[in-house]
DNA sequence: ACCGTAACACTAACGGTTAGTATTTTGAAG
DNA sequence: CTTCAAAATACTAACCGTTAGTGTTACGGT
């Protein structure tokens, strides 16, 4: 053994030095980006300013566009969850319905706004978080198939998983995006209804 | 008046010059994409083997992945047009439902299938594509908004518009696109049957 | 015959991205 | 404590898509 005085978690200098790298990239790129623009500042920029080379910004991140996406990106995970840790007595579309509403809540709420305005503003920005997005609805569709509850077929799965993040792409758009994710829902709950399986 | 000879088609030499410089842009970068793949073909060289300047393929062509989608690119048109140009008898639903098979078949059929292997092969043009669709999914969108029958609301249209190519994007990469169209339109009709409006 | 302009060529650059290589830092083993 | 392999980072130099700037040619209308 190597060390008995780390308290719970065993990780060690190094990996705590890449993470601060890897932090003190994304926040100095953010931070530029909200200041000037983000076609405005190049990846040099962002690089001198956080004083690391051009290429550990590749190191850390697959490209300029993932420096914005850094902060709040865990969308994958908490849909996931939403639709595999839930409750016995609420059904899967509830369920996903509160997800969603909570993340537009997330996403429409204090600081978070000028970072979805720095998103909107840039075409390539908004072509990196829609593929994100389907990731995302591949991630949740393999998790409703994988649901208990019926033979329901995969890509009646994936349809629904569709479906839903649609229902925050096209929230977010929206003057009042709580009303429009109840909208879409209803659709979503009609369609989930005429699938052939038990209601889970 | 200057010209009588032509006989329906008032297109002069220079519109015609310059619809063969596009054309001869456009097979020539895809035979060399089909030969030797999108990633490994350069712009330069698109250039130099259709014998033009690079600048003039730019002056055709928004981006390089725009050489890929010039052959098929009327999706939109033909969307739309399942919308608004039907026969009276024939409901919203059904129309969209047979167009997306059309669609569907269109795209699997003998000479599209290695374009499409192409673009699947290619992350850049899966995004390109994508956001393609978003746009198409808009122009829909205005479109059945647009349509008498009912107080359906912006939203839900959007909403039934993304499903709706959602339905085209699932079925393409599926063993029989047929059946996926059929099994995600049969959502789509609930979900548009559970709207408040007429069902047109 | 003349002129405005659309189409195109050419050069040079900019910005994102990556390969190749060297250098430092860290964790672990002896 | 020394030593060593690997990880993290730096540096250089390029590649590729894309665009601006500037001419030059060819066409169409007068």
């Amino acid at each position: 053994m190597t060390e008995q005085t780390a308290p719970a978690e065993p990780i060690g200098r190094r990996e705590r030095k890449k993470a601060a790298t890897r932090r003190k990239i994304a926040d100095t790129a953010l931070r530029l980006f909200l200041d000037r623009g983000y076609d405005a500042v190049g990846i040099r920029e962002v690089a001198a300013e956080a004083d690391v080379a051009v290429t550990t910004v590749f190191s850390h991140f697959a490209g300029k566009e993932a420096l914005v996406f850094e902060q709040d990106e865990d969308f994958e995970q908490r849909l996931v969850r939403a639709a595999t840790d839930r409750t016995p007595e609420e059904p899967l579309i509830p369920a996903l319905r509160r997800e969603i509403h909570a993340m537009v809540r997330h996403c429409t709420a204090d600081g978070a706004v000028p970072i979805w305005r720095l998103i909107d503003s840039s075409p390539a920005l908004r072509a990196y978080e829609e593929s994100m997005r389907l990731r995302h609805a591949e991630s949740l569709a393999a998790a409703i198939t994988a649901l208990p509850g019926g033979p329901r077929t995969p890509t009646a799965c994936r349809a629904i998983a569709r479906f839903t993040v649609d229902a925050f792409s096209l929230a977010r758009d929206t003057a009042d995006p709580a009303a429009a994710v109840d909208e879409v829902f209803d659709l979503i709950d009609a369609a989930w209804a005429a699938l052939p399986a038990l209601p889970a």
